[in-house]
DNA sequence: GCCAACGTTGGC
DNA sequence: GCCAACGTTGGC
C-alpha cells in the first residue's frame, strides 16, 4: 500500500465539506498538474492519504482512503467549470481524478508548525520550501511517524 | 501584502 | 530547444 497527501484550500474544499459530502466521499477533481496527475494514476484502491489544509492555518486534519482509482476528470471538458481545459477531449481527457472517502479525523489537527519541529520529517515533500504539489507521495515511515504524533494507533 | 518557487507559454 | 515573461501557489 502507498501513502499520499491531498492538499486543499479549505475555502475551496475543506475537511468539513468532506464530512458533509454524500458517503463522505469526493472526487479529487480539478488537478491540473502533470506530476500530481501521475501520482493519482499510481494510486490504488485502499491507499491512505493525509488531508491537508493550506492557507491561514496549514495543517494535516485527517486521513482519507482511496476508493476509486484514476479516471477521466470531467471538469476539464466543461466550459462552465473553472478547471476547464480547452485541450482536453472525451477521447483524450488529459486530466484524471480519484475518489477518496473520509477515514478518520485526527484527534487534533497537526499544524505545519508542529510538523516542522521534527527533523524526521524534514525530507517530506510537504516541508520543502516552495513545494506546491497538491497531490504528493508520503513515505510509509513518515506516514507512520505522523500518525504517532497524532496519537493514532490505527489509521 | 510580500516574495520565493515553480510550471507554462510563446517568441525566436 | 532555449529562455524570458508571466501566472499561480502558498507560507509567512
Amino acid at each position: 500500500m502507498s501513502h499520499w497527501l491531498f492538499k486543499t484550500e479549505p475555502g475551496c474544499f475543506s475537511w468539513q465539506d468532506l464530512e458533509n459530502a454524500p458517503g463522505r466521499t469526493t472526487s479529487w477533481d480539478g488537478v491540473r498538474n502533470y506530476q500530481a496527475r501521475n501520482f493519482m494514476r499510481a494510486m490504488r484502491v485502499g491507499d491512505l492519504g493525509f488531508f491537508y489544509h493550506s492557507g491561514q492555518q496549514p495543517a494535516i486534519v485527517g486521513i482519507v482512503e482511496v476508493v476509486r482509482a484514476a479516471y477521466p476528470d470531467a471538469t476539464a471538458l466543461d466550459p462552465e467549470n473553472r478547471h476547464f481545459d480547452p485541450k482536453a477531449t472525451p477521447e483524450k481527457p488529459i486530466w484524471e481524478m480519484v475518489d477518496v472517502r473520509l477515514r478518520r479525523a485526527l484527534p487534533q489537527p497537526l499544524s505545519r508548525k508542529d510538523l516542522a519541529a521534527w527533523p524526521e520529517l524534514a525530507g517530506m515533500e510537504l516541508m520543502k520550501r516552495g513545494s506546491r504539489l497538491s497531490v504528493q507521495p508520503v513515505e510509509a515511515g513518515a506516514f507512520a511517524f505522523i500518525c504517532g504524533l497524532a496519537g493514532i494507533e490505527r489509521p
